[in-house]
RNA sequence: GGCCCCAUGGUCAAGCGGUUAAGACUCCGCCCUCUCACGGCGGCUACAGGAGUUCGAAUCUCCUUGGGGUCACCA
């Protein structure tokens, strides 16, 4: 039988890292087998709903190259792929579950809700309206009393199910409350809309966050009552911040769309979440979709909850920047040149040329090439450096051989460099003082992306005297 | 609190009764080198605790501890 799994999210807002990590397995999980991917807007609940969340789910997973077969905005044979576009098939199914035992109506208010609290504050519903008598229930509903629908539990014995990834999971029936499959608007709970629209859509494997771990056996017993084959389940470990919270939106944790500001390339992130709650056979972690959708193995989930850390993700990125053209590599970076005050300034190919391999993520470019425009007063201890073994004596003596060195200089490389290391020679000093030096002196940074002679190349002959200059005069 | 689940370095993790307990990120050292970075090499750091079972336990069982999830007319 085909494989289908679906990713079906609520549109509440942005798309966070966990949730499209389950996107990502649903996804992966079906391509490994050959299977369909589909995606499922669920929308029941109207006071949750965000303006603009949908279209965000649709760019999300496009930009992260996860592709779905069936969906609402490509279509499909099983549709609508919006939940609140099935109103009518949900209340259908809930009168024949009625009809069937495994549900009944419900028309307690509020009121008497509220007042079902038990010695610990947990509310718990009764089971009041599943002893109601035919007549009363006819009588309520000509009456046009409110009502919703409740999933009728058995109250004895034990559910269980296999868990792909958490194997058997078992729960008492008396743990499992009636709860409620139609509200009173109408409108299915995720509770009955999720197996109506799983089993409807053909849906086999059904992939998702381990909040459902133990809800589970609850939708396994409405499958049991219509008669319906129940689905594979694969529960997801939830992707944490910290050891004690989860990810989460509340906390206004990364969402997909905020590290691509930060200059991460999606290859880096869905490579990183793949590998987040999930580890291939062999070493090698720097994945490709494509190889992913290959190696992808149930065996590889672990089942324990996971730290997201964004360093090694950092260093995924770089791995990725580093593999780009360099031409490639320079149409990520301008957006974050045109950022950053070198704006309209410099040869942008020539940076990228630099930074490349200096930079993980390309946000960090315009803290790295600030120098370039702001140059001012600093320490002359820059000037120290153990390995080098210069301080700013030596210093005084390279920049103002250097100031003569280059007075006469072509502003190439190769010109430069043999200036510098003639005039170094020429005062005793090793080649790495003198261009370790003159760095310092035009940059009055510790570290820049590029060396002495890149630098003075960049700024030009103009720029790189006054500043050697000004530098000279500052170690006095 | 009840119920369900989980537990290997700081983090991600391999491991499936016998291993010197992989690998990666981070950190540190060395090499390369015009700083930094890249690259190469090397190093530090882990089986939560306690009982069993077994010739032998990170691996199996139980308890303790710690952590997560869930108990909505939210999904």
């Amino acid at each position: 039988m085909e494989v289908r799994t679906r990713f079906a999210p609520s549109p509440t807002g942005f798309m966070h890292i966990g949730n499209l990590r389950t996107a990502l397995y649903a996804y992966l999980f079906a391509k490994k087998h050959n299977g369909k991917f589909i995606l499922r807007i669920e929308d029941t609940d109207a006071e949750r709903f965000v303006e603009g969340a949908v279209e965000k789910i649709y760019a999300t997973l496009k930009k992260a190259g996860i592709k779905y077969d069936e969906g609402p905005d490509v279509g499909g044979d099983y549709g609508p792929y919006i939940q609140s576009q099935r109103k009518d098939i949900y209340l259908k199914y809930a009168k024949e579950l009625i009809e069937r035992g495994g549900a009944y109506y419900c028309f307690c208010d509020k009121e008497r809700l509220d007042s079902l609290v038990d010695e610990k504050g947990i509310k718990r519903y009764d089971k009041k309206c599943s002893r109601l008598t035919e007549q009363e229930i006819k009588q309520k509903l000509d009456l046009g009393v409110p009502y919703v629908i409740r999933q009728n539990m058995p109250t004895e014995g034990e559910s269980g199910y296999e868990d792909l990834v958490f194997g058997h999971i078992s729960v008492p029936n008396n743990e499992l409350e009636d709860h409620i499959l139609i509200k009173s608007d109408g409108m299915p709970t995720y509770n009955f809309a999720n197996v109506v629209d799983d089993h409807l859509m053909n849906i086999n494997y059904v992939i998702r966050g381990t909040e459902y771990l133990s809800s589970t056996p609850k939708y396994n017993l409405l499958y049991d009552s219509f008669g319906w084959q129940r689905p594979q389940y694969l529960h997801l470990p939830p992707i944490m911040k910290d050891a004690q919270r989860k990810l989460s939106k509340r906390y206004g944790d990364a969402n997909f769309e905020d590290f691509i500001e930060k200059g991460y390339v999606p290859q880096a992130i869905i490579n990183y979440i793949a590998l987040l709650g999930w580890s291939p056979k062999g070493n090698e972690e720097k994945l490709s979709l494509e190889e992913l959708e290959k190696m992808f193995d149930i065996s590889g989930i672990s089942k324990s909850p996971s730290i997201f850390d964004e360093q090694k993700m950092k260093w995924l990125n770089a791995q990725y920047l580093r593999e780009f053209s360099l031409e490639e590599f320079n149409g990520l970076a301008v957006p974050f040149y045109e950022k950053s005050k070198v704006k309209g300034k410099y040869d942008y190919l020539k940076l990228s040329g630099l930074l490349q391999n200096r930079v993980e993520i390309l946000s960090e470019i315009p803290g790295m090439i600030d120098f370039l425009e702001e140059f001012g007063a600093f320490d002359s201890r820059l000037y120290e450096h153990k390995k080098m073994k210069t301080d700013a004596a030596v210093a005084k003596t390279a920049v103002g051989g250097a100031l003569e060195a280059l007075k006469n200089a072509q502003f190439n490389h190769e010109a430069l460099m043999e200036a510098l290391t003639r005039k170094s020679e020429e005062l005793g000093i090793k080649k790495g003082q003198m261009l370790f030096c003159v760095r310092v002196a035009l940059t009055g940074k510790e570290s820049t992306p590029g060396g002495a002679v890149e630098i003075a190349e960049l700024l030009g002959k103009e720029e790189s005297l006054r500043r050697l200059e000004y530098s000279y005069k500052l170690i006095e």
